[in-house]
DNA sequence: CTGAAAGCGCTTACAG
DNA sequence: CTGAAAGCGCTTACAG
């Protein structure tokens, strides 16, 4: 009742195992005969190898796992879909391991994982340099994507988050805005912390003055910032949330208490999740195609360890550059209409505001 | 360079590679001297076991696999991340498997995972019992959550999709509505299936004339159905949608063709994903605690694994009971306002409406 | 082109 | 309580 082995195969096949493992493996050299008596036997037998005697011997798991820290939504879903499209391609399984609330726990589950994959992709941001160091044993191969700015010996890809920032600053600002205020993610996170900076800068650049309110990338917190701004007596008349998923929950708070966004209120957010596009008035956000980056961090990671140590060690930080996509959430004050209108831009910036204008 | 093993580590702590795995498994009898002296040499070495070569020995993998359909969406992620945690919890590693189209895919998937996982979770639809078993070498367990009433012979989890569209259509009836038109998901789809089924049987019930629009359980065919109503010339006054990405899909081309819910149209969908309260208005559906749900399963998976072959074979059809969540998308017609308001509920129901008062 | 055999790193009766 | 040794199922030089 036990699955046949390999031995069972070359036994029915009337071959030698070696045999049985060069067909299946379509490495060396066999006769058609050959082959053939081999496929039919793995077919009456409904053969499939076992993996981890094959892994044992070749020390190739042809896994990939993935870590993630302990933050949900739409952003990890669509990375691991594009990960696992890109896996299935290459003939690689996946490893998901979720939820790690601290470095210990990112570092106990990268441990954990030793010699079930054959590399990591980690994008816990609890996890530094040295904390990841110490968690591998031995020498494998690891894609990081924690957003950090990438550690000196590690391949990486890392958003432009700073940049991200800038470009949402100044896209509020050339629609007429000049009260903003921006919800960050949370502290010590290098991502929420690059997207922070990026709208400091931008504002100072402008001679503005700045307001921010502490968020933690969920949609509660989003929702809370919301609703202090509602109860603020000078309003913002613009909110930049470091991500689309706390730009929906303050979107929320805000129209809830009866502010209209965008008239009254311009919303931004970051990442362009599928929920930007399906809340009223649309999210304008920097898009980062994410399960393309996804696929595209499972493909590179796949180079790697297709040629460790062959010397052309791959330890560049490549960068995805966010591109703003524009909705009616931050459609200008003077044009602005309840009706969902893509693209509407400001054409005259709105005067009376307060604040120097840019450029 | 390459990591050390066993060897190495009872050489360290000059004990016989035995000691050391009993110390590592917690097995057999050992003193506390020469635990001591494995986990110092474990500690020093940074030694983690080979998981191959234990499941090679022992015939197990602690990894269960997931088997997923071509669907994404916040219903497979929450349930992901249901499992993930439980798997944590239960030191059990996940497999995730996903997109896979047909019937042929899902099987080379399940295949592919033999002697990789000690479990597998099966959600593909595609799968019928036959190409499930035929998938399967050996008596690897199985938990079933494809939709389906339930193999005889197999453990399985199913939602009470037929009870859920009926209670869904017997709320909008409640509310007032009468020209109620669904929304299905694919066809061929058991969820599907049971939900139209469902809804056919409420209206047949009530007396009422039933209106099908085909649907795939995404937002684009949701949309399309949406915009659809919206030039009807007899329009509906409510919507039920097999899903509620397909009723969000809905919610939008109906406004935007500038219809308003619930005023003209009520909207209900299924599943209770977390989008589903970040619309606005906010929409009623049928909640399935879906991370609760994951959670459940996996845990009944591995309580399986552990009894399997002792006697007490565990092949129940577990039922999920969905429960109705009100919000603002189906407030009654004469009590419905723009505002946010959920739990509203018809008190007076609408009388200018064609077809019978049900009960 | 093919087969016998060593070896991958672990666990687990079996003796002692 | 501890160790020597067999065995899990594969792959891969090495001979032939």
């Amino acid at each position: 009742m036990k699955p046949a082995n390999i031995r069972d195969v070359a036994r029915r096949a009337d071959v030698s195992v070696a045999s049985v493992s060069r067909v299946l493996n379509g490495a060396g050299p066999v006769t058609a005969a050959t082959r053939e008596k081999v496929l039919q036997a793995v077919e009456a037998l409904q053969y499939v190898p076992h993996s981890g005697a094959r892994s044992l011997s070749t020390s190739k798991t042809q896994t990939i796992g993935v870590v993630l820290p302990d933050l949900y939504g739409e952003f990890f879903s669509e990375l691991i879909r594009g990960m696992d499209v890109a896996a299935r391609a290459l003939g690689y399984h996946l490893i998901v391991s979720s939820s790690h609330d601290d470095a210990e726990e990112a570092s106990a589950a990268i441990r954990s994982m030793r010699g079930r994959v054959d590399g990591l992709i980690v994008l816990s941001p609890h996890l530094d340099a040295a904390n990841l160091a110490s968690s591998l044993a031995g020498r494998l191969p690891v894609l990081l994507m924690n957003g950090g700015a990438g550690e000196a010996d590690r391949p990486s890809i890392v958003v432009d988050n700073h940049g991200g920032a800038v470009q949402a600053v100044e896209h509020l600002l050339e629609t007429g805005r000049r009260r903003i205020v921006h919800i960050s993610g949370p502290a010590g996170n290098l991502e929420s912390e690059a997207r922070l900076a990026g709208y400091l800068q931008a504002m100072a650049k402008a001679g503005l003055p700045t307001m921010v309110l502490d968020g933690a990338f969920t949609q509660a917190s989003g929702h809370v910032a919301g609703l202090k701004i509602s109860e603020m007596a000078l309003k913002p008349d613009a909110v930049f949330a470091a991500n689309d998923i706390m730009a929906v929950g303050a979107m929320l708070a805000l129209q809830d208490a009866g502010l209209r966004v965008p008239e009254d209120v311009a919303l931004i957010g970051f990442d362009d999740v599928p929920i930007a596009d399906m809340v009223r008035p649309g999210l304008t956000t920097l898009g980062i195609n994410i399960a393309e980056t996804g696929r595209g961090a499972l493909e590179r990671l796949v180079r790697i360890i297709n040629t460790a140590d062959d010397g052309s060690a791959d330890t560049s930080c490549e960068t995805v550059r966010p591109q703003l996509v524009v909705r009616a959430s931050t459609a200008a004050a003077s044009l602005a209409r309840s009706t969902h209108q893509p693209g509407a831009r400001a054409v005259h910036p709105v005067s009376a505001l307060e604040g120097e204008n840019p450029q």
